[in-house]
DNA sequence: TTGTAAGCGTTATCAT
DNA sequence: ATGATAACGCTTACAA
């Protein structure tokens, strides 16, 4: 790599002093005309762009966020879609690193960033994730620290969640509604924060209709197609399967559907199925999936929202929290009536 | 944000001075061990760590990769998680920018980037760039610069790529194998290179196989479902229609798929369907689609590896250029016989 | 073995 | 209107 134009190399050229050059590129006040446009000539000549790393060494600051995310599916692709495009806009810049669910790679990726690279963290924590003490670092270099989706527990950290539990409900209480009375859920991860409060939606619901749970129905397995696919022909042959299935992710669902066609049952009329995340698709298969729209782009939006307000000192409390309400997307696969 | 401790601090402290400091803290000879345990045991309790920005600027290099990507829909996604691994083995950390198919957006994101924020780039065109001011701009600066998937044609960059027009032959001379007579294709945008050769691959097997080409058998539009489905319902509606398709992309196949399901046609006997890229979704809907498979995980591990080759100062020729095949996966969408 | 000082590219403060 | 200098945090000759 080239040696880049510095001022230096501006000043020396035209025998000025740095200084004198800095300010003329500046466009402060106090230059003579004439003068700046000597540099700003030579400059735009020398194709000179200002260096940001020295900048940032002087400012203490990088106008940079680290984004960490477990993955980049559509959920999470999406909200970092979000992300990115309020970043720009401020004049952050955003460094995407993916930990591919693994604690390890958080772990790495998180100290890598914190060497100074970053301003603060947008961070959405891996289903591997169960100690929090690199995220507890970050705090405690009172660093802007923003958690989006996969929040944690009992550590009062400022993040955009969705309300899980209501998206639980509505699928749950939708599916009573719609004449099922066998509702099975496929469940992900149970160390998994979102996953539980989908759960509990779902057993809430259950019980405010009078329905007894059974825990025969309630399958964990992981955010995966093919575990969902396993598990549903599982279901299926139970003596008393269930008439409906909520499966936590489309991706799930699209598992949970594949066993439901190979069994040669028909949606919706022998079973009902609903997913979550309203994924394209849910529009794309037959028949269409209902699902659980959670505005993924707009809490992408929210997070780097609240990231730049806590970077610009904005007051803010710890426990400051946003939550998203999903919304019910009714399709043909939940549709009996 | 708190201030973070610097070797300064340490060396205040300890009453030493700052060299020592700085030669203890990265295990160099010539230095007491006693003195190098005070110091290890200062920072670790004060929780140093080293200001990469300081570094940067001393060497001059950020250790930074930028990448741009017009999205990050799964073929971009997947290579760019290719890029992450091998990029994270190497110790570079990468800037995801995405550009979101727009020029000015690229623009704007290849500026930034340049100001010394990155030690070079790996770039994914989008598919409004006509023009390569921005990308001729990193080349004289001499940075490493690697394209993927998308590329330039009539300039000279190292790039990783497919061959997109094998891909056409292969996607091509199956529907043919199969019988199929009159093979329409959904190509891209008109003015992107690997839209293009897709086409050419389909032209040329077309004639090899003496088959006459059909103007209006050839549709150009957006890479996109909800297009992909007009076209194809213009398709279907000719007085002598398309006995099959190929879509250039997955997507597209998808929107193809609705067109023709509506019109109740059954796959792949009345008329037959390939895609392009392999995407998970084809093994997802009913009939499940064949596609053109084409690495893209280890397109993008590829393009990392030789980004990095570049950036460790090793020879390279402007026009290397490594070329992936793909391969057919041949799904029910299109197997008549 | 340790300290001093210059330098990486820039801005800000204080002269001139 | 312009210049000299210190500072940001660090490494690295060079000196002690």
């Amino acid at each position: 790599m080239e040696r880049q134009p510095t001022i230096k190399d501006i000043a020396a050229e035209l025998g000025i002093s740095i200084s004198t050059v800095s300010r003329a590129l500046r466009n402060q006040p106090d230059v003579n005309p004439e003068t700046r446009k000597m540099v700003t000539d030579l400059a735009s000549q020398m194709d000179y762009q200002p260096n940001k790393v020295a900048l940032s060494l002087l400012n203490r600051q990088t106008n940079t966020i680290g984004v960490i995310t477990p993955n980049l599916d559509y959920v999470l692709a999406t909200m970092v879609k979000g992300i990115d495009e309020v970043a720009l806009e401020a004049g952050y810049t955003v460094m995407v690193c993916q930990s591919d669910e693994s604690f390890g790679r958080e772990i790495v990726n998180t100290k890598r960033l914190l060497e100074s690279l970053v301003d603060g963290f947008i961070v959405s924590v891996s289903s591997e994730t169960k100690v929090f003490e690199h995220i507890k670092n970050i705090q405690k270099k009172k660093m802007p620290l923003v958690l989006f989706d996969r929040f944690i527990e009992g550590m009062t950290v400022p993040s955009i969640r969705l309300d899980n539990a209501l998206g639980g409900r509505l699928a749950t209480q939708h599916l009573i509604d719609e004449g099922y009375q066998r509702i099975a859920i496929l469940a992900g991860p149970e160390n998994l924060v979102i996953s539980n409060n989908r759960m509990e939606g779902y057993l809430e619901t259950l019980k405010a209709n009078g329905i007894r749970a059974n825990k025969q129905m309630i399958i964990h397995c992981d955010f995966n197609q093919q575990y969902a696919y396993e598990a549903t022909k599982e279901l299926l042959s139970m003596r008393t399967r269930p008439d409906a299935i909520f499966t936590i992710s489309d991706r799930m669902a699209i598992g949970a559907m594949l066993a439901i066609k190979e069994k040669g049952l028909n949606m919706p009329h022998d079973i009902g199925l609903v997913g979550f995340n309203n994924e394209p698709v849910t529009n794309l298969v037959t028949p269409r999936i209902s699902s659980i729209e959670m505005f993924a782009f707009d809490m992408g939006k929210a997070a780097a929202k609240m990231f730049i307000e806590m970077a610009h000192g904005h007051e803010h409390t710890n426990d400051q929290q946003k939550v998203f309400k999903p919304k019910l997307v009714v399709r043909e696969s939940s549709k009996r009536t």
